[in-house]
DNA sequence: CTGTTAGCGCTTTCAC
DNA sequence: GTGAAAGCGCTAACAG
């Protein structure tokens, strides 16, 4: 029972139990430092008079340290956090953090509702209260790095910065390997379906004309270089297979395009689809149900990323894992010095499931 | 190029600059304090020396704001990330969070891997780094709360706790609904699956002689009540519908317990599962096409929560949709002070699919 | 409109 | 093992 309700600090509780403040900071933070029985006397004594200990604004101050990672989102956290793929990424993440007594902050250069580029952090403000950061997904070249303090560790995943560690999966190979799959049963006519592929936003299908993003720096670029290498293998020229591109993937925006796909006249609907996520794909999986389209029989699927939904129903997707959690863990563990800031490429499965025997 | 790698600081700004920090401080948080040139030259000459603005940790120091809310969360960060109802929870606070320019801070009152009580923050030292606290799903009673700085707003979601808002809905009326509804058609047989409804952990059938949890402070018992309500009401005696527990509400826990009752013998095996969440109807509902258990004909089935996966596959989930997006979002409001801090109830709506029409 | 100054609450040398 | 004192980088009075 305080008589004020200011929230009581370390300087009070020192003067009330007649000692330095030194000494019951280090009771909180150095037991080494002082008698075993004074410490607990102490801690005992800050509990009861209500101390949560040393308030976190003013040790990050002095000590440079906040003991918070960030983790820095393309997407509007909206989308991040209902996406099975970033959440495992965070889950990843939170999971190294946890184990090592940081914690999470989330942040986002995309605001709900504002243009496709994220070109800026939406509050630059807190960003710096981290003392580290994960880039989870951005366009290359982005101002949002260089907002960031140049000091502190950064680490890129899922697309290229200069001069920072990123980690990685082989997409192109990925991509490859699993249209490689696909195409040992001839299709009549395949068809990509793709996720942000353009550089101008544009969902439905892709004209030749329009501006594809480069395969440097983003990873659907990437998928797609590696389907194409797969077709030309097998005799198919790339051209001719339409490429459909979805911008987000979530399933109000698949669906439409999906649909758009499958009631084409017979004689011109696909039987194979590559599509880049298996958000796509499940949609795809669904609509084909509802119409009576038979998987794999009329339609062949593949997917990409290996998602638990995907696997748990039937039948189950074909698609590449790519081990996402891990991808998380990887790069806490950098951020937090744990290993070497390097480039790192995780490697992915191939999941044959049924929809592409 | 600074001859010290040491960060830049807004003295040092000052000092190149020939103007006091105040201005500086000024130029960045004040703009009406000082003259739109020198301000303009001001933050100029900041960007081109590579000064990111006023460091966040002293900052918050000084203002004792941080601009950081809190979300705690009962369970593990890694099943938060990954729950449809947990993550829509978290897009209504960022929603609001990112609007009035705060971020987000994700906190968990439970480790991966410890016991299922949360009794403790796993890492109190960050948390007194928010501004303000965001309780979701916790135990009553709990030391957790106690832990918070007293003196910061503290919203909870979806459980009791004295002398402090929280959002809500009605658990007991809305499964009260839609168990009414389920009943219009009497069932030969109902069953129960229940979701964390006793007091020690459990998962599979449950006997007469477990204890529950109370209805006063956890949601799954006042479910229970609401089902069991309805029950009575027809003419059933609630201790005639058994009652299977589960403890996690993820596929891999609730797939063993709903094969479990799927395979039982003809007439023995359910004709209606009330469940009480929308990853377990879904199990059921998977589980039962594999066994070529016709749905609504031979199993009738109903959900809780409303989750888009639920609602765009066929057949459509019979559910009480709960607005978690929107509790999210009234907690954020509390927690910021946008409207006044007192238990809130959300309306919840039936939503009639097709496996219990 | 601009500059001076006193801390915010804590950690950490450095003496004792 | 313990205490005194110097700031960490910034903001908000206040004085000019």
């Amino acid at each position: 029972m305080s008589t004020s309700d200011r929230p009581i600090t370390l300087k009070d509780l020192a003067q009330r139990l007649k000692v330095s403040t030194a000494t019951v900071s280090n009771a909180f933070n150095r037991p080494d430092q002082l008698s075993r029985a004074l410490r607990e006397h102490i801690l005992a004594e800050a509990r009861r008079l209500g101390y949560p200990g040393p308030d976190a604004r003013a040790r990050s101050l002095r000590t440079g340290q906040s003991r918070i990672v960030a983790v820095v989102l393309a997407e509007t956290l909206t989308y991040s956090l209902n996406d099975a793929v970033s959440s495992e990424l965070l889950s990843g993440v939170t999971e190294v953090l946890d184990a090592h007594g940081h914690t999470l902050l989330l942040l986002s250069g995309r605001q709900a509702g504002s243009p496709r580029q994220a070109d800026a952090l939406c509050h630059p403000g807190s960003a710096s209260m981290a003392d580290g950061f994960i880039v989870y997904g951005l366009m290359p070249g982005d101002r949002l790095i260089n907002e960031l303090p140049a000091q502190r560790p950064l680490v890129g995943v899922d697309f290229h910065i200069d001069a920072r560690p990123t980690v990685h999966v082989d997409n192109e190979q990925a991509c490859y390997a699993i249209a490689r799959h696909a195409l040992t049963h001839a299709p009549q006519r395949a068809a990509i379906v793709s996720l942000r592929l353009t550089v101008e936003p544009h969902t439905g299908r892709v004209s030749q004309e329009q501006d594809y993003l480069s395969a440097d720096h983003t990873i659907t670029r990437a998928r797609l270089d590696g389907f194409q290498r797969a077709l030309s293998e097998q005799g198919i020229a790339p051209d001719d297979v339409p490429v459909w591109n979805i911008d987000e993937n979530v399933h109000a925006v698949c669906a439409p395009v999906i649909a758009e796909i499958l009631d084409l006249p017979a004689e011109q609907r696909p039987d194979l689809l590559l599509c880049m996520s298996d958000r796509i794909a499940l949609t795809a999986l669904t609509l084909a149900e509802q119409r009576g389209i038979r998987v794999p029989q009329d339609l062949r699927l593949t997917g990409f990323d290996g998602i638990e939904e995907g696997q748990y129903r039937a039948p189950r997707l074909t698609t590449v894992r790519q081990n996402s959690i891990e991808k998380g863990r990887v790069a806490a563990r950098m951020v937090l010095g744990l290993e070497p800031a390097q480039h790192q490429r995780l490697s992915t499965q191939l999941v044959l499931g049924d929809t592409c025997p």
